[in-house]
This record gives structure tokens, C-alpha cells and sequence, in this order.
DNA sequence: GCAAAAGTGTTGCGACTACACCCATGA
DNA sequence: TCATGGGTGTAGTCGCAACACTTTTGC
């Protein structure tokens, strides 16, 4: 055990995956095996050293690609961990962050024996504290989602509002209502129609849309 | 410089004062001068090395007594600052809290000749990048007044409704309704009447209220 | 035509704002 | 009695939830 505290960055990553039998998509998470003690075996949030000339947000995305392959769309901090008692017998502070792929990414994802994905609300046991880092992470990833416009970094560059209410479905839990949904979003004045439609389905063909930044809308200048 | 960064726990502390001309209290914030390189005798936020024992929050209030002698009736964590740049040749990460303190705890605060008090609107030129951190806990400060319920922690035990309206205008800078800023606090059920008036000045006497934790009112179950 | 999802209209409720108004005290 | 802030009443507005309804496609 060293005399002065070590410092690691970690994100906890969300994407959005269809699951088989419903049509409903859900939120799921990349994991990594552990490979050394403490927790050796257990699965835990990706994460590595903080470079020496790395920023914080650096440090996330450039372990994010280093060890899941990964490259996400929005990317904030979360929290500092940093008890005593949370990292075995070494002193550790995780600075965490959270992140949301999108769908494309997400699918292009590879599998190894190492990183794995699972749902969001059914993890298996994981190391250190970082079942507490998840909840708090879903906590506020569903916080955020009511009054930011982040539920469309889970999707492509163009998307659906059927698709988009699904995300916010997806992460609230809740049915939301169609028609509602709409107005709000145009309310927001975020999305574009980009002129396009869907088509395929056996019903009317939906518009395809686009975010555009609003102006004045940036919930936290800093951070 | 050292290979690995180090780890500091500083703070943004709010207490109210009075201001002479005006009967308007106001944010204002202790500082402390720095004596060492970098930026010797420039002003800068309480903080200190992080205690290899302590938790994060713990180191906090450690500093806190320490170098100011203040007892915080709020604590938060606020955010992880940890730019390359930001500590001149060193690299010095940051876990910044942000504070409140009662009227009673603010005026009891010794004057020394290297912690002074200074309006939280116009401070002197700060070491590092601590401008930016008050300016996020400013932002912080102001969103959060709006939605939990911390504004009592600016003031003592019991209080008039007049005071904790005069704490909301101090902090969101612009008046409110009595009217209506009764009711919502009535609506929010958080505060309790203690039967008590304040008399002496030359018109009705007020209520005095004591908070009361609402049961399902906890906004953030972590942190 | 029929099923299904896209998209529009309408109504009611609850929260908030603005402001008129009464109440109780000290001087 | 009057000035001053404590405290109550009330009407208008806005946003949102609920839900009926019309439109457009594939089969």
C-alpha cells in the first residue's frame, strides 16, 4: 500500500439493444473482466490510469477505445469515489463518467472474451463499488433525459420520433404517449425533419428527423 | 514534478451577509491567500491534501475547520477538475465541494490576515482555475435552490418566512412574490410553524418556522 | 377493405403569476 | 391614525395529460 492515493477514470457506458422477443429496446452496459486482484475474475466498469498530459475527459474516452473499442456520442462526469474502504487494502479515487453510444456503434461492438454486454437492471455481481456507481449512473441518466435532449445520441444521425420515444421509454420505463411526445419535441425546436421518410412498414411511412443545437440551450456551461 | 498526479479536496463556501447600505443580505465567500508557489499571495479556496484515512467528503470538512475554522451546514460534491494546465508545472487533480454556512457560523468566523471575506459577485483575481470552479458552483447554487430544499441551510434554526424569501432573492438575484412564495413553500410541506413570533419591528409580527425533512423528498439518494 | 402506426384536435386540470385586498403591530 | 410588512383571495395564463379522431401506407 502506498502512502498517497491513486487515481483512476472509469465511465459507465449506455447503449440501446433490441431484445428479442419484445420489439422494445432496452438499455444495456459493456463490461470488463477483472484479470488481477483485487476482484480478480468479477466483472467491473471499464476504466484505466489518469495519463500524465491526459485531461479527465481524455482519460475516459482514450480507455473507453482502449479497452472496449468504443467512441461515445455524449460523455459527462458522474462523480469522485474516493472512500477508503471501497478499493481493498490500496487507496484508490475513481473520477467516474458516464456515456451513450449510438446504435450503429453499439452493434459494431465486438465480442471478446473479456468485454461483455449486459442489461442495464440485471448485472452480475461486480467489483469494487461499482454497482453503487451504476445505479447512481441510471439515476441520472434518467434524471437527464427529462430536461436535456440527450436520448437521441443512443440512435443515428437521423431517426424516427417512434424511435426516439422509444429511447426515452426504454430509459423512463414508462409508455409515453405518441401524440404528447410530439408536441413536446417540437416545442423544443431541436429536431429537423430532414425531408425523407421511412418506408417498408405496413403502415404510413414516418418522417425522418435530424437534432439541430438550439441556441440558448446548453443545460451546464462548464463541465 | 512527480510521474503521478496528486489529489487535492478544495471547497466553495456560501454564507449570507448583510450588506450596510441596503437591508438586502448577499453571497459572499471566504478565501485564503496563498503562501507558496504556484501564485503566492493570490487568493484562492480552502483546501488541502487529501488525508490517506479520510473519505472525500471527510477531507472537505477537515479542510474546512482547518483553514477557516467553519463548520458547513451543507456539503455537496460539485465536480473534478483535472486540466493539465490547470496547476502551472504540477499536476494537481481537484475534488471540489461546495458548502453553506449559517448566519450564526458566518459571523462567528475569525478575521485573520490570511482568510478574508469577499461578495461572491466581485472576488479579487483567484489562483489556478478557481474563477471558473465558483462561477460552476454559482450555477450550481442557483439551479439547485430552485428545485431542493437548501436555502434554510443559509440561515439559522428557525427563521421568518420574510428571511427565507430574502435568502431566494439574494441567491436568484431577483424579487419574489410573498404571495405567492408563501404558498410554495406550504405546498413543499418542509416547513413546520413553531408556534413562536419575532416581534419588535413596527408591523405585524411574523411566524417563526423550523425545516422538516419531507419523507420521500431526497433528491439525491447518493452523493 | 383492414390493420397499424403516423399525425392532428380538443378538453380539463393543476401550477404558477400578478395583483387586489385585509390584518396586526409600533410609533 | 398611519405606515409597514404579514398574510389571504382570486382571476388569467401556460403546460401537460388524456383521449377522440383523421391520414396513409402494406397486405
Amino acid at each position: 500500500m502506498t502512502d498517497h492515493p491513486q487515481i483512476a477514470v472509469s465511465t459507465v457506458i449506455f447503449a440501446l439493444r433490441e431484445t428479442d422477443d419484445q420489439a422494445l429496446p432496452a438499455l444495456w452496459m459493456p463490461l470488463v473482466r477483472r484479470i488481477r486482484a483485487p476482484f480478480e475474475g468479477l466483472w467491473a466498469l471499464p476504466g484505466g490510469p489518469l495519463g500524465i498530459d491526459e485531461s479527465l475527459s481524455e482519460a475516459a474516452r482514450h480507455n473507453l477505445k482502449a479497452t472496449t473499442g468504443l467512441a461515445p456520442r455524449y460523455l459527462e462526469q458522474l462523480y469522485a469515489f474516493g472512500d477508503p474502504a471501497r478499493s481493498g487494502d490500496q487507496r484508490l479515487v475513481s473520477i467516474v463518467y458516464w456515456a451513450l453510444v449510438g446504435n450503429d456503434e453499439a452493434s459494431r461492438s465486438e465480442a471478446d472474451d473479456n468485454v461483455r454486454w449486459f442489461p442495464a437492471d440485471a448485472l452480475p455481481a461486480l467489483a469494487f463499488d461499482h454497482q453503487l456507481i451504476v445505479d447512481y449512473a441510471l439515476w441520472r441518466l434518467r434524471n437527464k433525459v427529462e430536461y436535456a435532449q440527450i436520448a437521441h445520441r443512443l440512435l443515428g444521425e437521423t431517426f424516427t420520433l417512434a424511435q426516439l420515444r422509444s429511447v426515452y421509454e426504454a430509459i423512463l420505463q414508462r409508455p409515453l404517449d405518441p401524440a404528447n411526445f410530439r408536441r413536446q419535441m417540437a416545442a423544443a425546436k431541436s429536431l429537423a425533419a430532414t425531408g425523407e421518410m421511412q418506408s417498408g412498414a405496413r403502415h404510413r411511412p414516418p418522417r425522418l428527423y435530424r437534432y439541430v443545437e438550439v441556441p440558448g440551450t446548453t443545460p451546464n456551461p462548464w463541465a
